[in-house]
DNA sequence: CAGCCGGATTGATCGACATCAATTCCGGCT
DNA sequence: AGCCGGAATTGATGTCGATCAATCCGGCTG
């Protein structure tokens, strides 16, 4: 790898405060690497020889049964994926797929695992990942147990908003059929969900969305902090365990004066 | 807490091989408690002071938004619960509540993050108990956006099987509204759902459930090693982790004889 | 520029699941 | 034993989302 590359690896959350020999072995066999779009990583099943830290470009995860197939997440630099089958050496239970052209740095397992072992430091630099991929999960169960389809594109939007820090508009940034898939819904429903949201000052073109209503959004999303991260994506929160910190912060601080949780 | 006690600690898979500068550090302050069933020791939003352990008894990890409500997880002994909450010292994501007596070790929460930081090979061994945690949530997922309610029903069962090592014979570990919650959805779908399974040799009284023809099931479940976790659950299989662990090994051993992948 | 192709939209219909309501079953209690 | 209350079941109906089918649209190519 070049010391270019080196150096900007350094940066990355996760390698940040690690002692300089963990971080020689942790980068030991590493590899930038380009992927161009529509590329599968990794299939379901495989054995995990890699790390992968996502650099530049979107990646999905995805999985599929019995010729059904669902979007689990789809990532945003900076993000690792698969991390979880690398700690314990164990099959991916997802496959990967480049959206757009990509920039991925691969890291052998092993490494990861040896560089653990050294460095309690970069264990728990780890374990902040894992806890942030975790708790992504456990948010989009909750979404998908307790809401209907429209209400997750609902709250989909807002999240959006608060993440691009935007004001009104907001954009997409994933074709609708993948978006549809990852809500839970047939692209069909998707649109009628949009169709539907149009009562609610909600006006689609293309991939720019105009919220025009946001109270009355919000009045049917009813965005609830123990679901929905709406932590703003672009100043120092990096990764998702940064962003699952911010979200409790702001939930002790605001102390539910926004979403009044019922006694009791 | 007693020494009795503390020796009974020193053999869970979390504190196994650490340090015993670590284990003293970590169970500092900490304290074995007994809860009556039917007890909330939790509610999601609460910042999160203590890492549980459950020693014993049924613990049910739930959710809830705008008047409805879920179930998330339910486990059993030896599991760590909210840990993820502790190590990021962020608020609780679910709600916990006992189902039964139960008897809980609890850790304060500083007391875990100061070990991690401490002891390598502490931070490896929570980092194998959060991958576990992550790993059944996005098997929760798969089995949800993927399949129908008897799918998850037949599923189910067929896990309870190999879990408890039976042979034809399953009981059901709770009640049957709990159950439904569990796998999505409502009582009076889950009873009609046992009623379909009728014919594919699935014969209900209580909580005992015959299965009389295991291929039909089988048939209908479509069971897959990436979904379901079929690692027998008596042996030195103890957490989440080492089912991973031994499903990933299953898997390769088999090479999908078993449940063949379609080529690619 | 015409033609083409994949994605998006719209409409009609179907199936799965939720809801509401009425019994029935079962365990604990007096 | 008889009673009581919550859980489970069963039936009737309504709602949401999936499926099938037919355009519509936008970008790209020949």
């Amino acid at each position: 790898m070049r010391s270019s590359d080196l150096e900007r690896v350094k940066t990355l959350p996760m390698f940040a405060n690690i002692a300089p020999d963990t971080f020689r072995v942790a980068t030991a066999g590493a590899n930038l690497q380009r992927f161009p779009a529509n590329t599968t990583l990794l299939r379901e099943g495989d054995p995990v020889d890699f790390l992968y830290v996502l650099l530049e470009g979107q990646v999905e995860l995805h999985s599929g049964w019995d010729d059904r197939e669902t979007v689990i997440a789809i990532l945003r630099p900076v993000s690792t994926f698969i991390l979880a089958a690398v700690v314990l050496d164990a099959d991916a239970l997802m496959s990967a797929r480049t959206l757009e052209r990509c920039e991925i740095l691969m890291i052998p397992g092993d490494a990861i695992r040896t560089a653990m072992q050294l460095d309690a430091r970069f264990a728990v630099a780890v374990s902040r990942d894992l806890v942030g991929a975790f708790r992504g999960m456990v948010r989009a169960m909750k979404n998908h147990k307790l809401r209907s389809g429209v209400e997750r594109l609902a709250n989909y939007l807002l999240v959006l908003r608060s993440a691009d820090n935007a004001g009104s508009t907001v954009r997409l940034h994933h074709e609708k059929r993948i978006l549809a898939s990852l809500l839970g819904m047939t692209p069909e429903n998707l649109s009628r969900a949009f169709g539907t949201l149009q009562s609610h000052g909600v006006k689609v073109q293309g991939s720019v969305v105009q919220l025009t209503d946001i109270p009355a959004l919000e009045a049917l999303a009813k965005p609830d902090p123990l679901i929905d991260n709406h932590a703003p994506r672009d100043g120092d929160i990096l990764i998702d365990a940064d962003a699952e910190i911010w979200s409790s912060e702001w939930n002790r601080a605001t102390m539910g004066k926004l979403a009044p949780r019922k006694a009791g």
